[in-house]
DNA sequence: GTAGGGTTAG
């Protein structure tokens, strides 16, 4: 049958003949499956012609693949005519894997050449090369295309129009997905959940989750898609009771929906839902997968478990850029600076390419160990051997290297020579480095550069009026908090949270409210007998007031890291770890008082702050007091 | 055929 159709075929017209003019050596008939060039193709064609054979023996597909982007679209179009098979299929297939590789501009031309030699387009095509467009957001293509959807009369398509919201949402042009949605004869999940990912994308959450109640049935993706929308927006806390929701509804979540919720977990600090999920994971067969591997590291190392983040990433068989990167920053956040700088050298060794994030997680590293040469020698090597250009975020981290270190003037010039603008974070951690060297000159710059930068951020002016404060300049801290006041600046509250049994419990600075309030202030005035045995002297140089000494004392005994601290002590059995967070910075009194205590007890603290992690064993701490 | 995920400075 197949050998008539090829008789019959026009591919025995002088015109293909011709066209394989030179290729008349007779080839091996393993050219008929290996041919990887029109050439070769060509020797086939004429093998096949020559032994009286039919061109179906050809594979298609590999046919449509060579000459798809060259001048010989023709040819294969000739031996396309000559087999029982659309012609378009053959194309679609090939223009498929364009747009689902990384040859998406590929794709566009292969489009472009499927209209020029006439193929007549189905909305497979159109589905494919909007594909590309998406992935390249190429809005004024996809626009040409939406042309051609409508040309070919496939406008009342769903899957096309929820391939052309794609687009429009994706590019960027809202209004276009909004009118598109409004107007669309009928929707699908696929289109709300279109709408509800690209939404919470832009930011809009309120906006996603809107439309998120309002659609008619809910799939997974739309319940994952929503909870991964409130973990991007910062709104972890929605995300995690979204999820309990969802597993009500008697959903169970894959693999998309574990690296959002654990993703919510390490933002939460939330320990026990991420070993929950950690373990649903493995259950459900998602232990391969390089994404969930990766959000596990991070929730551990952001629950402050760094073992338990070493072993998901020393078990890992593949490892791609993001699993060192989230390591080394996870070492580096806990203070394990050395082991950060070792893994990166293990890294480099493997062939690893480093990127911009990993040399972000190295400068850390370096920053919180004082390693001032090192740090300026990955920050030359980052441009120079890896040929990745400095951020604002690297150069940041520079200065803060710096100026922490004590090199105010270095760090001066740095920020006043840098190729880009620098930002608030620059300045703040300039004026942080500023405080530690109590350089009121410096800070002033510092606080003048900001005040414009960022005027509305409560933390800057509190470093400035206890820089003063520090220096016995009452009258000018008095003058910064009234600054603060004037422009409607409210100081952030502190809080610590510590969580037993499933329980968040929050502390905020001066706490009688807890129930166990009572107990706790005993508690605590029983353990800073011990504490002044071992040595303790409250430091209330952190205290800004103008007030009394043993005044002082009592605000810096009611801090609120402390309350959870002994709260902890009270509640979680001897032998385990006690975990507090904390949302601004840890005091330095809590600190030096932490210390003490992890001796005392003979526990093991740790303490994840608003920059890092503190772990406190033996009567020291991870950070070593450089933080 | 059309919707999705990981590391990011103070």
């Amino acid at each position: 049958m197949l050998h008539s159709v090829c008789l019959a075929s026009p591919l025995h017209s002088p015109k293909l003949k011709d066209s394989i003019n030179g290729t008349s050596e007779v080839p091996n008939t393993t050219l008929l499956h290996h041919f990887t060039s029109p050439f070769e193709l060509k020797q086939a064609v004429a093998f096949l012609i020559k032994t009286n054979k039919p061109l179906s023996l050809l594979p298609l597909s590999r046919v449509a693949s060579i000459c798809a982007l060259t001048p010989d679209f023709p040819f294969a179009q000739q031996i396309f005519s000559s087999v029982d098979q659309q012609e378009v299929s053959i194309w679609n297939s090939c223009l498929r894997n364009l747009a689902e590789g990384s040859s998406l501009i590929d794709a566009i031309f292969l489009f472009h050449q499927m209209r020029c030699y006439n193929v007549s387009l189905d909305c497979f095509t159109c589905s494919f090369v909007l594909k590309a467009c998406v992935g390249l957001r190429d809005l004024l293509r996809g626009r040409i295309v939406h042309g051609y959807v409508e040309k070919l009369g496939f406008q009342s398509n769903l899957v096309l129009l929820n391939a052309l919201l794609h687009l429009y949402a994706t590019c960027g042009a809202m209004a276009d997905a909004n009118l598109l949605f409004d107007k669309m004869p009928q929707r699908d999940a696929v289109s709300w959940n279109i709408m509800i990912t690209q939404l919470a994308k832009k930011g809009d959450v309120d906006g996603a989750f809107d439309l998120f109640e309002k659609m008619p049935d809910r799939n997974l993706r739309s319940w994952t898609a929503m909870i991964t929308g409130f973990v991007h927006c910062g709104k972890a806390k929605e995300a995690i009771r979204l999820f309990v929701e969802m597993e009500e509804t008697g959903l169970r979540a894959n693999e998309v929906t574990v690296v959002a919720v654990l993703a919510a977990c390490a933002d939460l600090g939330a320990l026990d839902l991420g070993r929950r999920i950690h373990e649903y994971s493995n259950k459900s067969g998602f232990r391969r997968n390089i994404h969930i591997c990766n959000t596990l590291i991070d929730m551990y190392i952001k629950c402050g478990c760094l073992e338990a983040a070493k072993i998901v990433f020393n078990e890992m068989k593949e490892r791609t850029i993001v699993s060192w990167s989230a390591m080394i920053q996870g070492l580096a956040i806990h203070g394990h600076g050395d082991e950060a700088l070792e893994l990166f050298n293990e890294m480099i060794k493997m062939g690893m390419k480093p990127n911009e994030v990993t040399f972000l997680g190295i400068l850390h590293a370096c920053s919180h160990m004082g390693l001032i040469n090192k740090g300026r020698e990955f920050f030359t090597s980052m441009s120079r051997d890896y040929n990745i250009s400095p951020q604002i975020e690297h150069y940041g981290c520079m200065v803060d290297l710096l100026s922490r270190a004590g090199l105010l003037q270095d760090a001066y010039e740095l920020i006043t020579s840098m190729p880009i603008n620098p930002n608030a974070v620059v300045w703040g951690s300039f004026l942080g480095g500023c405080r530690i060297q109590k350089d009121v000159k410096m800070a002033e710059e510092a606080i003048r550069q900001l005040g414009v930068l960022d005027p509305l951020n409560d933390g800057y002016y509190i470093i400035m009026s206890n820089i003063y404060a520090e220096a016995k300049r009452w009258e000018d801290a008095a003058r910064v908090r009234k600054l603060m006041k004037d422009r409607g600046v409210k100081k952030t509250p502190g809080w610590s949270s510590i969580t037993i049994a499933g329980t968040t419990h929050e502390f905020v600075a001066g706490d009688d409210n807890h129930p166990q309030a009572e107990q706790i202030f005993k508690r605590w005035d029983e353990l800073l007998e011990q504490m002044k045995s071992k040595g303790y002297v409250p430091n209330t140089s952190v205290v800004l007031l103008d007030i009394e000494e043993n005044e002082k004392e009592k605000y810096v005994y009611r801090h609120s890291e402390k309350l959870a601290l002994v709260f902890g002590l009270m509640n979680i059995k001897p032998g385990e770890a006690i975990r507090i967070m904390k949302n601004l910075r840890v005091c330095e009194d809590c600190h030096a008082a932490f210390k003490v205590i992890s001796e005392i007890v003979k526990r093991e603290i740790v303490v994840r702050d608003r920059n890092r992690f503190h772990c406190f064993k033996d009567g020291f701490c991870s950070c070593k007091d450089y933080w």
